[in-house]
Order: structure tokens, then C-alpha cells, then sequence
DNA sequence: CCATAATATCCACATAATAGACAATATAGG
DNA sequence: CCTATATTGTCTATTATGTGGATATTATGG
């Protein structure tokens, strides 16, 4: 394959994510379920900027949605994974198990 | 955690393969394995880069060899992974593991 | 209306990924 | 010896990804 054939480390996390919020998910509420799954605090700007290039990718697919009832704020872009974005997490698993295969790094002499 | 910190895609297949391979694993070595169990063929400068890279941030070492009974080539540049590099492994495997926790991309509804 | 909360967007720059051409060096065989 | 060739690393340029900060937008509460 060529270049930009493959999830990059934080695209891998952020498609993740949104597989687990489910359709809908918003960059805000991206952002914040990687803060809490995952220990790390990405920034609101970093995770829409991947977004949007998971969506040129076609790997996840997105629209503005309605004001609801909460304090205020834009309207949000929501999120949901495409057939495409499921394929490409696979093969990116696939790899690293492969890779992985009779290896336990919890037993590693260095 | 902040920039710069954490493996990337590549990255992380470099380390995961030099790990397999044990110590005195080379670059062209390297790209052979990953050719083997991965099907993707990565070019070598590719290889040496990421080499390199990992091994500024400390997570490989490297030594020059002596030349072998084989045909020729200039020196090979060995490897072999250091404890920071194992876990950078665990880090970003563990990382992969919760978001995925409950998840089964096979099983997925598009 | 105004203050403030919630959200997205824009912009600039740093780091990673990648390919391809080139250089170096060893051995084999005449 | 000398040359052809195999094997490997090095250099260079370019594009893709990752990152954070500042700014714009829009809704609600008072």
C-alpha cells in the first residue's frame, strides 16, 4: 500500500472512540471520552482535525445536528463510523497481532 | 503526556517487529520480516528512519557489525530494543486494549 | 441585552512516514 | 588484481499526521 493507506496512531484512537460512543458522537464528546478512557488529554482542535480527515477518508461520516436542550454552544457535528473506517480498524489490529503473535511483553528480557 | 510521546503507526511496527526478531536485528532484516508477516512492503529508507528515530527517543540501541560470511554490503547497523522501548509497547498496546474493551469489530452494524 | 457556557473552526508549526536515488563495501571469479 | 554484482546503509525531498492555541459562533439564563 502507499502512503496514507493507514490509520495513523491518534486517527486509530480517535475512529475507536467513535465506535464506542455509537452514531452521534460529537468532536466535544470525543474528546472527552478519550480523556477518560485512555488517560491522555488531547486538545478540541487535534481531534476535529482528525475527524475531518477520517471523514475525507470516508471512514466516518458526519452532520450538523439541531440545538437541544442544553446551556448553548454551536451546533455540533456529529459523527458515525462507515463500513470503510470498521475495515481499516481491522486490518490495523490484524497487523499488530500478527506482529504480536507468541510475543508477551510482560515477560521481555532487555 | 505531550507531543511526540507516543509510538506511531510505524512506529510501533518497527519496534514490535525488532522485538520479535531479537537483538542484532538490521535494517534490511527488519523490512524483510515486516514484508513476511505483515504484507506490506515498506522502503528501506523508511525502515532506517523510523530506526533511527526510535533510537534518539531511546528505545532501541544500535552497534555496527562486523562484515559476515555472506556476499558482501556495507557494515550492518544491529539492534536491539531497550526497556523504554518495551514500554512504549505496553503503553500503546494497554491504550489499544481499553478503548476496544467490549468491543468486537465483527460484529459491528453499519 | 449582556454574561457565560458549550461548541466548532482556523491557523501555524512540529513530528512522522515514505519513496527513490545514491554511496559503500564485501566476495566471487576470471 | 580487477571487475561485476550482491547486499546493505545513507541522503534528500516531499507529503501526511499530530498538536495546541486563539478565535468565532450560537444558545440560554438572568
Amino acid at each position: 500500500m502507499a502512503k496514507g493507506e493507514y490509520l495513523g496512531e491518534f486517527e486509530h484512537v480517535v475512529l475507536l472512540t467513535v465506535l464506542r460512543l455509537g452514531d452521534g458522537a460529537y468532536g466535544a464528546m470525543v474528546r472527552a471520552e478519550i480523556e477518560r478512557v485512555t488517560d491522555r488529554s488531547p486538545a478540541i482542535g487535534a481531534v476535529h482535525a482528525t475527524l475531518e480527515r477520517l471523514e475525507r477518508k470516508g471512514l466516518v461520516s458526519s452532520w450538523i445536528g439541531k440545538p437541544t436542550a442544553e446551556r448553548g454552544g454551536k451546533a455540533k457535528r456529529h459523527f458515525k463510523i462507515e463500513a470503510d473506517g470498521v475495515s481499516a480498524l481491522k486490518t490495523a489490529q490484524k497487523t499488530l497481532q500478527r506482529l504480536q503473535a507468541g510475543l508477551s511483553l510482560w515477560n521481555v528480557a532487555v
